[in-house]
DNA sequence: CCGTGCGTCATCCTTTCGCATGATTTTGCC
DNA sequence: GGCAAAATCATGCGAAAGGATGACGCACGG
């Protein structure tokens, strides 16, 4: 995570010092410094959403191992655990992140349109991920598909 | 997705705009172009983390795992206060005790015909049930419904 | 007695779901 | 670099859900 930061500092210097050198000699003076700006702008943020993603992406990996010990009980369908562990019901039943995902907004009672405008997805691929989250739970309506998310700990 | 990079561009497009404009009124005249540079390069990559984590990074970040499982305290004095609170709520929102018995089967995942089989009544007055009930919970779906009244206090 | 609320049932119609199937792209991992 | 899983999107079809409306019987209270 840090490495990326360093290699993004060094790229950028890199990359301006180079700009700079070459727009004495090319750019500057056929054109206007317009493209001189949006080149560097377009590196920068191109850089920028590579640092970013690269940045912020990795969070859950690392604990989904460790997690899998310290729960033995996958019934209680508990009332009010407010933020129960995604991650380890989840593994347990084979649901992936998204369906997960989609499976919360279907629980707060939106239609697979409203679902997908939520998530800028089709609505068929939210119909997809319904599918097969629906099969994974053994669910063949959302309301029961919800019922049963409660109680294996997937839904608050 | 995206309405982020519409924004994006269009911040970009501003932005160089701007830059553009000011350069030739303050920074170029004192300064170097690399301060030019520098501060579109810094701008851009601001915009691109951004972008990169609006995009791409919705991720689920890491949930501690919660090590009380086994706990069932709350089930008991549930059901007695249901029965009571039952009414009160329930003349609250001015729903039926029929359309209630209905909308806990229906957040039990049944569908309107198990629900008609399971008290002895058609399809067609379960429909009804649900609409009424649904009309008063101010919802357009079952899922909805359900989510509704697990707010006002009508289910568990 | 008659209005009102409730429960019951029906019909017509539109929308939404759910399922099967296939394709393509993205991503993580070896 | 290629493989496998996951995510994305599409199409078609039958089933379920939902809305609108009308009707019938029953109980209760004014």
């Amino acid at each position: 995570m840090r490495k990326q930061v360093l290699i993004f500092g060094l790229v950028g210097g890199v990359l301006v010092t180079l700009l700079q050198w070459t727009e004495f000699h090319f750019v500057i003076l056929e054109h206007s410094i317009a493209i001189y700006s949006v080149l560097i702008a377009i590196l920068f943020a191109g850089a920028g959403i590579w640092l970013g993603t690269r940045l912020l992406a990795p969070r859950e990996r690392i604990v989904n191992r460790i997690v899998e010990v310290n729960v033995p009980v996958p019934a209680p369908a508990a009332t009010d655990s407010q933020l129960t562990s995604d991650n380890a019901a989840r593994e347990r039943v084979g649901i992936t992140r998204r369906e997960l995902e989609i499976l919360k907004l279907v629980a707060r009672g939106l239609s697979n349109r409203e679902i997908g405008e939520t998530l800028f997805v089709s609505e068929n691929t939210v119909k997809t991920h319904c599918s097969r989250a629906f099969d994974k739970l053994g669910a063949r309506r959302r309301t029961e598909a919800v019922q049963r998310g409660k109680e294996l700990g997937l839904l608050p």
